[in-house]
DNA sequence: AACTATGTTGGAAGCGCTTTCAGGACGTTG
DNA sequence: CAACGTCCTGAAAGCGCTTCCAACATAGTT
């Protein structure tokens, strides 16, 4: 490391200035009592001409903390973490915590995830969104007592902010069924990796219960996964449309995914709602515009609470390592209608 | 502060364990030579047994950096910086540096924003979106030799990553006058306030010198303003459109502002394109769902080279004070065609 | 007038790390 | 066998701040 020139002040040339000590000058900027109005002003006087700002890296090594909220969540690339983010980013704006964002996409994902929640040092709190923190990582945090919340993710040991994908699976299914259909297929996610909430699946099996309950088989060629994508989406509606008995109704477990069935039915000029309906999942903002029927999960506000609870820890409660489920809604538009 | 019980390991605990000083467990844990094999494998031992990790603050304080890059930026609610700070984030992922976000959009926008920008400690570098910071800061900046890279906004002091707005302004209306029309209207953002770069501002004036160009006369009631929202582009387009002498192509200053006059159009039963062109600007992606014509610019670039200009700067080539413009790309949709 | 409560102050000890510097242990060379 | 060079190593001095603690005034009590 050069020595780079630092012209900044630090504590002690304003302690010169003044004419005081170090830790006068520490009362003043902390604003603890016991300065004389006298002395105070001295100190002001020399911060103000010193442009004085004290080091909060020095501080944070001082006081054992860093202001600082990590934040680690994959798939910084996709609509609805970006809507829990600006959750977070609003609950956090009123407090002074900063917030470090840890996106765990590019190849090295659980190397660099992994990588903050170790290096617990750096942040005073986590929020993890969509992953599943080691059990080895959750023992680390424990043990140095840095308060974790799990957002889109369950941890026995930890409190967490989810929604209920079971009853949202059936909650848009049922509404399928109540419509009328009775050839209702699903689109879901690819089987996710060991550190993803199995958020899709989970929605499958409310698709199974709902047609359970309702007596309608359940049939294995209407039931597909692929990769979280327009496009995969795309090419597996496509297939299912071809089918000798295709589906009256699409239920994708995810509003990006439906854009994709909503694509291909186009393509193969299959009008929507008339003769395919389409429910998705998340409620981004694109589905309004695409007036498409879907089941709507409160992202922002699952950042918001998350981000809450956290602050909520920092501030000495300790929360319980409880689970808080967000409510869903169906939101009707224009994609769905009963079958003809 | 109460002191909390830490259980981790600190350097002095794994020197001890090791039966070596603490220099010693330094060198080892930065693979700084010098270290004999033997001596080595100790200290290895004693830190996996003590599963240490070096505090990374008190690293920052003796190393005078903190491996932090803050990213200061409004409105993180709108698609556009989202766009960028995927192109942060990228870019910084094979970087050492981790990323702080700092939305300034709350009430007290300057003040959050510029108390990050004064407390140069924090950071080893700065990335400012959109906004223009006071020449005060850039002065402490430069004091401390704090990098900083301005994105989608200019300073004469600090080097840039921008767009032409002007000539986008000119390419989107220019291509409507080539297509034929006659009567364009415009919509664009309200003036900005003192801290955001005018890039709506400079894209009427594309629109004007256009028009000029081909000597159209500009008309008064054609060039409005509104606050940035689709709600707001959809009423201001719903005027326009009502008008005696309805425009037969509308260029809005954003893609969200464009999906508005769609809006407003679709509520009127005009057909886009048939009866009123609508060209936007950014190439958000909801744009290329709906179908928009638009003039791209690459939002995830501009991120993603304005971290690598930062970057440079940190590894000590000292980028100077200049400006790079990004490409803009004509892009082709649905919503636009000749008049009738 | 002696003494105590109260209010102000600065010295110094940390916070946990990096790095300089000097010293010790060896092996080499003439 | 003495003189040197090469390697290793640890003590100690920072990095810039907070805060404990002791010292000192000063004012208020008896």
């Amino acid at each position: 490391m050069e020595a780079v020139p630092r012209p900044s002040a630090r504590i002690a040339d304003v302690a010169a200035r003044a004419g005081v000590g170090i830790a006068t000058v520490s009362r003043v900027v902390n604003d603890r009592g016991n300065v004389a109005a006298a002395t105070r002003d001295r100190v002001l006087e020399a911060i103000r001409a010193l442009e004085y700002r004290p080091s909060s890296v020095a501080q944070n090594l001082s006081l054992r903390r860093t202001l600082v909220i990590g934040v680690v969540l994959p798939f910084l690339t996709e609509a609805s973490p970006i809507e829990r983010v600006r959750g977070i980013v609003t609950a956090l704006a009123s407090s002074p915590y900063d917030l470090a964002l840890y996106d765990v996409e590019s190849a090295d994902r659980q190397q660099r995830a992994f990588r903050l929640l170790a290096d617990a040092h750096r942040t005073d709190g986590l929020l993890v969104v969509s992953l599943i923190p080691p059990d080895e990582e959750v023992r680390r945090l424990r043990a140095e007592a840095i308060p974790c919340v799990l957002i889109d993710a369950r941890h026995d040991a930890l409190p967490s902010v989810v929604i209920d994908d079971v009853a949202g699976g059936e909650l848009a299914t049922r509404y399928l069924l109540e419509l009328g259909h009775r050839r209702i297929a699903f689109i879901g996610d690819k089987p996710a990796d060991p550190f993803r909430f199995q958020s899709s699946r989970d929605r499958t099996t409310g698709y199974e219960r709902a047609l359970e309950s309702l007596g309608v088989p359940i049939r294995a060629e209407y039931v597909r996964e692929g990769t979280q994508s327009r496009h995969v989406a795309r090419s597996i509606a496509d297939e299912l449309l071809r089918l000798p008995e295709p589906p009256t109704a699409v239920f994708a477990a995810s509003d990006v995914q439906a854009l994709g069935v909503l694509e291909a039915a186009r393509a193969l000029r299959i009008d929507v709602p008339e003769r395919l309906s389409v429910i998705g999942f998340d409620d981004i903002e694109i589905a309004s515009y695409a007036g498409l029927t879907t089941v709507r999960q409160r992202l922002f506000e699952s950042g918001r609470r998350g981000a809450e609870l956290l602050l909520q820890a920092l501030a000495g409660e300790p929360a319980p390592a409880r689970v808080e489920t967000l409510p869903l809604d169906l939101v009707v538009r224009g994609t769905t209608r009963p079958p003809r």
